[in-house]
RNA sequence: GCACCGAUGGUCUAGUGGCUAUGACUUUAGCCUUCCAAGCUAAUAACUCGGGUUCAAAUCCCGAUCGGUGCACCA
């Protein structure tokens, strides 16, 4: 029983939306090829994605490297984190963490080579705990595609397992292009690597996959959004902590998942509806889509809150396309450390805060030309002092060894109120993280539908049903926009046809023609590929200057003038208008 | 990575240790055709790869690759 995905996939590969890659040299687990209308379809997508968080949000989106230097995934822990010591028993060849077995006997089996856990392995004569048969030399398996930059391999680069880390990199330079105000968000769509051990479940799990992620620097002061109103009464099927143990999905408003504490703050509530607005666009169907929150244990330990936008697949039930986490100042703290930089933004208090603070003054006049060369170590020393220390009539110093007696009147001091105007935070950071492979996947599934047309033919013996195969895409994501076709291959119907191509193309349409075979044929062709309308040019364009516009959901058509339908298409494709909103042609004005 | 199952034109599939390896759909060219895939004529196009057994292998055996399923993995 082919089930939806077989179905998909097969429409998918036949149609040239996805192909298995390297097919011509056997292919390869893990990698697909994006067909002439996959590309396009996925085009559509990212720049649905960059309409709704580029534009309207105001995060613009930078481009950073797909081999990053080693230092960027020591600090995100990529390098340590992101491999385990296995050992592989030689008889039963069941896999093992190395680290693990060796944990009772040595102290910090985390921190040691695999050389090292090869060694302990041996010495301490430590078998396979399944079968009891003997382990083999442990390995460092690091999920990081690892490469070489420049000649000699001296310095070691990595394909980047996320792109999120391009954000944090440039924090520096973001925070100056943004003027120092928080909140500031920067994002980026691109190529992400992962060396998976076996992927499976096609298109789900890639070694090489895009990521649209941003990365929002907020106060951690303040998780409000501004634009959370326009929000809060939106409902979702918010599957909560708590949910998740008792299996029950809520819908919900925003607002209410914020006021009852189960989403931990509007501006990661305002993430989660910017990301249902953005899925919805594309074609994923609302029915088919939950937000799951991270259960405790589940989420990395910094992590304020974690949720994940899922999509109901026929095949492989829910599947997270989404990550939406609040992720503090973890990341910014890790390169801060690693880089020996200060990654940090100056905010200003709202009212100044005062503050009492004791000023030591030495004077320098005095001292400079007394100690030479040690006045400034004395003065160093001096306002290390307390009031109680310099409360004497001869302060004590000792400096470098030596005994100093300074007068009292070398130095002044004093409790002043200071203003203090603002101080230097670590941002936090807001980060969706969306699938775009997934996503792309996910709708095309969503999209599809398999209608048994209405007549049946009765072939004498056995009744065939014909079915039409429909790719409900949304028009603004369909790879083909509109098709104009001929209703006859006649060069009298063609050359009009054409014209109406280059008019189509003109205004930014992509449009294709076909004049093969039967129209019903072209039509369903057209269907089969989310072509949401069709053109079609028959004997009355020739004498009024009309052609019939098809839809492909209905399959309802209507006439209007060759000079309105770029115009009408675009109107349809961009601005929501339905075929009913068309004014039909009537050649007496009567509607 | 382990175990089990599978792999035949673009798609779905028949088949057998032995002549030019089925069929349907699709596609292409042409005919026909005034609106929803099924008319006519023709054409293109496949046994996953490597090794072995054999006079002969697409078929049997072994291995690899890919795909599916279960386990492990999925920061």
């Amino acid at each position: 029983m082919a089930d939806k995905y077989e179905q998909v996939l097969e429409l998918a590969k036949r149609r040239g939306f996805l192909w298995n890659s390297f097919e011509l040299y056997g292919g390869t687990a893990g990698f697909f090829d994006y067909g002439p209308l996959g590309a396009m379809l996925k085009r559509r997508v990212e720049n649905i994605w960059r309409d709704i968080f580029v534009i309207n949000e105001g995060y613009y989106e930078i481009e950073s490297p797909t081999i990053g230097v080693e230092d960027i995934f020591i600090a995100s822990g990529h390098v340590g984190g992101f491999s385990d010591p296995l050992t592989e028993c030689q008889k039963c060849h069941e896999p093992f963490r190395a680290d693990h077995l060796v944990k009772d006997i040595v102290d910090n089996p985390d921190t040691m080579s695999a050389d090292q856990l090869t060694e302990v392995i041996e010495k301490h004569n430590i078998k396979c705990p399944e079968c009891g048969g003997k382990l083999g030399t442990a390995y460092e398996f690091n999920l990081m595609f690892k490469t070489a930059i420049g000649p000699g391999g001296k310095r070691a680069g990595y394909l980047r397992p996320e792109t999120a880390q391009g954000m944090f990199v440039d924090f520096p330079r973001l925070v100056k292009f943004y003027r120092d105000h928080l909140p500031f968000g920067a994002t980026q769509i691109g190529k992400a690597y992962r060396n998976e051990i076996s992927p499976r479940q096609g298109v789900i799990r890639l070694r090489e996959f895009t990521q649209a992620e941003a990365e929002i620097f907020i106060d951690p002061r303040d998780k409000t959004h501004p634009k959370f109103k326009d929000v809060a009464d939106m409902v979702m099927n918010l599957y909560s902590q708590e949910g998740q143990v008792s299996g029950e999905i809520k819908k919900m408003t925003l607002g209410e998942a914020v006021k009852n504490g189960i989403i931990a703050h509007e501006f990661l509530a305002y993430c989660l509806a910017r990301t249902y607005q953005f899925l919805v666009r594309v074609g994923v169907l609302p029915d088919k889509m939950r937000f799951r929150q991270h259960m405790k244990d589940e989420m990395a330990h910094y992590a304020a809150d974690c949720w994940d936008a899922e999509i109901l697949s026929d095949r492989f039930g829910w599947v997270e396309v989404v990550g939406i986490a609040d992720r503090t100042d973890f990341d910014l703290k890790a390169h801060a450390k690693q880089s020996q930089k200060e990654l940090s933004i100056y905010v200003s208090y709202d009212t100044p805060r005062k503050v009492e603070k004791f000023v030591i003054k030495p004077d320098m006049g005095v001292l400079g030309p007394k100690f030479k060369g040690k006045a400034g170590k004395i003065a160093n020393a001096l306002k290390a002092l307390s009031s109680d220390q310099l409360s004497g009539e001869v302060i004590q110093l000792t400096i470098d060894g030596e005994q100093i007696e300074i007068n009292k009147d070398c130095v002044k001091f004093e409790t002043v109120t200071e203003e203090i105007h603002g101080e230097n935070i670590i941002p936090h950071v807001i980060e969706p993280s969306f699938g775009i492979d997934r996503i792309t996947y996910s709708l095309l599934e969503h999209s599809y539908f398999e209608e048994d047309s209405k007549e049946k033919v009765d072939d004498g013996e056995e009744e065939q049903e014909e079915k039409r195969i429909v790719l409900r895409l949304p028009p603004e994501v369909a790879p083909v926009q509109a098709a104009v076709l001929p209703l006859l291959s006649r060069d009298e119907l063609i050359i009009p046809g054409k014209e109406i191509v280059e008019k189509l193309r003109k205004a930014g349409i992509l449009v294709s023609f076909d004049d093969s075979g039967t129209i019903g044929r072209r039509y369903r062709r057209n269907d089969e590929i989310g072509t949401p309308y069709s053109i079609t040019i028959d004997y009355q364009t020739l004498d009024d200057g009309t052609v019939t516009i098809r839809d492909r959901d209905t399959m309802k058509q209507i006439r209007t003038k060759v000079s309105d339908i770029a115009g009408n298409i675009y109107d349809m494709i961009y601005r929501g208008k339905s075929l009913d909103f068309i004014s039909p042609y009537s050649p007496l004005g009567i509607v």
